[in-house]
RNA sequence: UGGGGCGUCGUCCAAUUGGCAGGACACCGGAUUUUGGUUCCGGGUAUCGGGGUUCGAGUCCCUGCGCCCCAGCCA
């Protein structure tokens, strides 16, 4: 990442890590990021890369990749690829510091015994139901287990033949001895170990027992000397039992600093929810362009670049916020507008005849590829008698303010000729116009005339003869509220779901060169949008199209005013 | 109602640590334009409430209110 994106004003955190750096805390900045190989890498996992990845950029230092993966019940290998992939994408690199929490299981349970041995954890029999029982609630203490007080040598005893696999799941866990009338309720003597007879995507059957986030987070990152260990805010009350864990076993001390987790208007971020969404059936996929995840966003044709400015731009902090989604699309018509080449596509097709252009002449004229970027040069776009505009264009009885094609209007053909409505041919059933009928000046060749006469629209168009066919998949907002997890009792955010957020476009038409548009290439269509042609379905020959993102409509908007 | 955290334009983030409350997005208006795009110019709107300290408070003190998180052998 060496382009300059978008400079911001500071931030809590690095604020603290200058405050570190300066009173000697720590003397560097190495972070990581540490998602659990349980599902999709979404936009907020990607604000949280940004920062673990940025920052420790900004100050000279690195950052591990680490899969938090302590369990092997929920755990698969098979996203460990789709989250490095991820990471990737978004232009960020661990180069060899790729990590498990696994690969520190022997080191963990080296710190169980520890613990132990200093009196400091012991072996609970209580059952599931009877430690939830024993812990009291927020506003009650806790009771101590009676099993607190064992020997250091019992719970050693136990604990190796817990790891040896002499106990059944559940049947006995080990405990920090904390504080049971803590008022944090981490604190009241936290579980560290489980049993869970379960092969692990790593270690397989090595192992029998595995660590709790807690007891294997903060040790994790001590081993890795990890300085800032940035999280979301829900860590907040973990820290004590983080900080408690390191200072028992006197190890490395890493700093956890909590941060605000990304949330988004039309959309859901939790994976509970989005598994929700897939399992449902209201996506077709992870990776559903209408998803928030990377994948789904990269086949949308959201660029790294875009979204690594908008997490830029959306600071960092404590409180709760919810950004709103037309930043994010801001961000991403600000890159794409720069970079990407222009085309025609008539994604509603009107056909248009013009009665006094010779009937079987073709020719090419002259278009620019991107006004923005001179070096993207021009093409050919083939022009004849017979074209298709698109259906928006053309009002037989225009509304107020309405500039385009209308019986006895003029209006530009982009790049070609200045054509004149002279007449429409209606279906008699519907009384829908079926074809417009046009005259052009040839004088006008090119899109200026020589008389200086001004026309008060620009109108895009695909010659018929020479067109592709393609499909043209319209995505809008997943949900029809900005905040669809605000839902009052009893309902779910299901109940939001836009029904139109898919539309599909059999029959549009396309210029020409779009035909062999490499999979994944992202486009502007004029006055529509831009769209990317979709990397798994689209076929040279034979298109498929994502739209990304709407231009900015100011026509719309004045339409939906009146 | 125990503990932890958070309250600044519609939204998000700032405010040199007590000195004229600023930026971005959104919105509204105008200019330019062979994309009703882009670009450019202009505009409005905010310190949760009540006290107090101070020449001066978003910032400090007191008090009230609101929102979020925590009672997994999930992370």
């Amino acid at each position: 990442m060496t382009e300059k994106e978008t400079p911001q004003t500071t931030n809590f955190i690095r604020d603290a890590i200058k405050e570190d750096l300066t009173k000697g805390r720590f003397t560097k900045v190495h972070t990581r990021f540490p998602p659990e190989p349980n599902g999709y890498l979404h936009i907020g996992h990607a604000k949280a890369i940004c920062i673990d990845f940025g920052l420790a950029q900004e100050f000279g230092g690195k950052t591990n990749l680490r899969f938090d993966d302590t369990n092997p019940a929920k755990e698969e290998t098979e996203y460990v690829g789709a989250i490095m992939e991820d990471i990737r994408w978004l232009g960020f690199n661990w180069e060899d510091r790729l990590f498990y929490a696994s690969d520190y299981f022997e080191k963990i349970y080296e710190f169980a015994v520890a613990l132990i041995t200093k009196g400091k954890a012991y072996v609970d029999d209580l059952t599931a139901d009877q430690i939830r029982e024993y812990r009291g609630t927020l506003t009650q203490p806790g009771r101590e287990s009676p099993f607190r007080n064992r020997s250091i040598e019992e719970n050693l005893d136990l604990f190796s033949r817990m790891r040896a696999g002499e106990f059944a799941d559940g049947a006995k866990v080990v405990r920090a001895k904390i504080d049971m009338s803590s008022p944090n309720i981490n604190l009241r003597d936290p579980v560290m170990y489980r049993i869970i007879h379960k092969p692990h995507h790593r270690t397989g059957d090595t192992w029998c027992i595995y660590p709790m986030y807690d007891f294997a987070h903060g040790q994790s990152d001590s081993l890795e000397e990890i300085t800032h260990s940035l999280c979301s805010l829900e860590y907040e009350d973990h820290r004590p039992l983080y900080d408690w864990f390191v200072q028992a076993l006197g190890i490395y001390h890493p700093r956890q600093i909590e941060f605000a987790r990304l949330n988004l208007t039309y959309t859901v971020m939790s994976k509970r929810k989005l598994l929700e969404l897939v399992k449902g059936g209201h996506v077709k996929s992870w990776d559903d362009p209408r998803m928030p995840t990377l994948s789904a966003m990269r086949r949308r044709g959201y660029t790294p670049e875009a979204i690594r400015n908008f997490c830029e731009r959306i600071g960092v902090a404590k409180r709760d916020s919810i950004i709103d989604m037309q930043l994010l699309e801001f961000c991403l018509r600000e890159d794409l507008n720069k970079r990407v080449p222009r085309a025609m596509a008539v994604l509603r097709p009107l056909k248009v005849v013009i009665d006094n252009y010779p009937d079987i002449a073709t020719e090419e004229l002259d278009a620019i590829n991107n006004p923005e970027d001179a070096a993207a040069g021009a093409r050919k776009v083939p022009f004849s008698k017979v074209i298709f505009i698109e259906q928006d264009d053309f009002r037989e009885i225009p509304p107020p303010k309405y500039y385009r094609l209308s019986p006895g209007t003029e209006v530009r053909l982009r790049y070609a000729y200045f054509i004149t409505c002279v007449s429409v041919v209606k279906n008699p059933a519907t009384g829908i116009v079926t074809e417009v009928h046009c005259t052009y000046d040839p004088a006008t060749r090119g899109g200026d005339s020589p008389d200086g006469r001004k026309v008060k629209s620009t109108i895009h168009w695909v010659s018929a003869q020479h067109a592709v066919d393609a499909e043209v998949r319209l995505y809008d907002y997943l949900f029809k509220v900005p905040d669809p997890d605000n839902v009052s009792e009893g309902n779910d955010f299901k109940m939001h779901l836009n029904p139109n957020s898919l539309e599909i476009l059999p029959t549009c038409k396309l210029e020409p060169g779009l035909a062999l548009a490499a999979p994944g290439s992202i486009w502007q269509f004029e006055r529509l949008g831009y769209f990317n042609a979709d990397q798994f379905d689209s076929k040279p020959g034979k298109p498929v199209f994502n739209r990304t993102v709407t231009l900015r409509d100011t026509w719309a908007k004045i339409e939906k005013k009146s």
